[in-house]
DNA sequence: CTTTTAGCAATGCACTTGCATTGTAATAAA
DNA sequence: TTTATTACAATGCAAGTGCATTGCTAAAAG
């Protein structure tokens, strides 16, 4: 019938645009004019795709998540074939925003974080929580152990959890500029050292 | 000269109600009718005591902040005569939220993060990252150790940074609700056990 | 008692906000 | 070519915002 554009390149720039905006000058900054400014269309057209506000910033923020967890499925993939150990290191690495566009999103993500406080059914979204990715992390580790020659000790699972929430720490410090990833890294590689070793 | 009052009081009272909105309803929520309204007061007593919004903002993040050092302080003070160990993990555990105000604090913290994105100065306010908290660790660390007959290893400062990089991640796990504290606190204890035995 | 001044309370105002409404241009199906 | 429908663009509007201004009241200094 009529003109049909792709719905998905135009939602993608204004969830670019809102990105942008939420990062310089914070969440609360994210109106329909601005993003539209940004996005160099106009405030009709933020209309004519989110039917509130709400609407987009959610969208936003969804999107934001999902490139960050492509990013670290991908860096899993990436080293899938070579030792489990560096798969372990590189995956755990892959929330350091060690490169700029890991980096944005990090930050995007700590920006947005605190919506979770008085929006419950957003932290479910954030983070990597699930039992799914600890299950497979504490698979690793035992193989990157037993690559080694380590015996195992302790419990894995909380093993992995550690990895993750000092890994998702060191991942905010950087966002918020109080340590840099190589920084970050050593970090994170002495805390593997230690658990490996 | 006329009727004096106790400002610090005032502006406690104004700082709680700022606390209690953006819990409730997040930052973007709290304007100075909805402030007043929740101080129970009105509108031109908050202007009296806050020449705009962002002093008013800024000094209830301020006083957050402020208390919430004041818990992890009198934490250490409190098991100042045990033993170095139990003084570690006592300050480590004052980071999760662990009593009902503590937790609201630290709700706090995790609510106003975000703003530290698009307003860098306000990260050296947040987080315990300064210098001097990292080698007192270190020196307990050491310490623990030393009662513990085990022998010394690793590098102390990055021991201490990952005590409390991790323990800041379990704290905004338990300010999102996605941890019990009791959760958080075996975890902590986890990697103590590991760390010093 | 007078006077001065801190401590508000009340109101007003320009501005911005999200959202609704309406109009219009383009294009694919008929 | 007609027509239906998508994709906007433009404008309007009520509500809410931060902040300025003004005026009043109570109490301490004189």
């Amino acid at each position: 019938m009529p003109k049909i554009v792709d719905h998905e390149e135009r939602r993608h720039r204004l969830a670019e645009a809102v990105w942008t905006l939420t990062l310089h000058d914070g969440l609360e900054c994210v109106t329909l004019r601005k993003v539209a400014a940004q996005a160099g269309v106009s405030m009709g057209q933020v209309q004519h795709y989110y039917a509130t506000r709400e609407d987009m910033v959610r969208d936003a923020i969804h999107r934001a998540v999902q490139a960050l967890n492509a990013r670290i499925e991908s860096s899993i993939k990436a080293s899938g074939s070579t030792s489990a150990e560096t798969t372990l290191r590189e995956c755990l690495r892959a929330t350091l925003g060690r490169d700029p566009e890991s980096l944005r999103l990090l930050q995007l993500s700590v920006a947005v974080v605190g919506k979770a406080i008085s929006e419950p059914a957003l932290a479910g979204v954030l983070g990597p929580g699930d039992d799914e990715l600890k299950d497979f992390t504490a698979g690793l580790i035992a193989a990157a152990r037993q690559e080694r020659g380590t015996p195992s000790r302790g419990d894995g699972r909380i093993d992995a959890d550690i990895c993750w929430t000092l890994a998702t720490g060191l991942g905010v410090d950087v966002a918020l500029g109080q340590r840099s990833p190589d920084e970050a890294l050593g970090v994170l590689d002495y805390h593997l050292d230690n658990l490996l070793g």
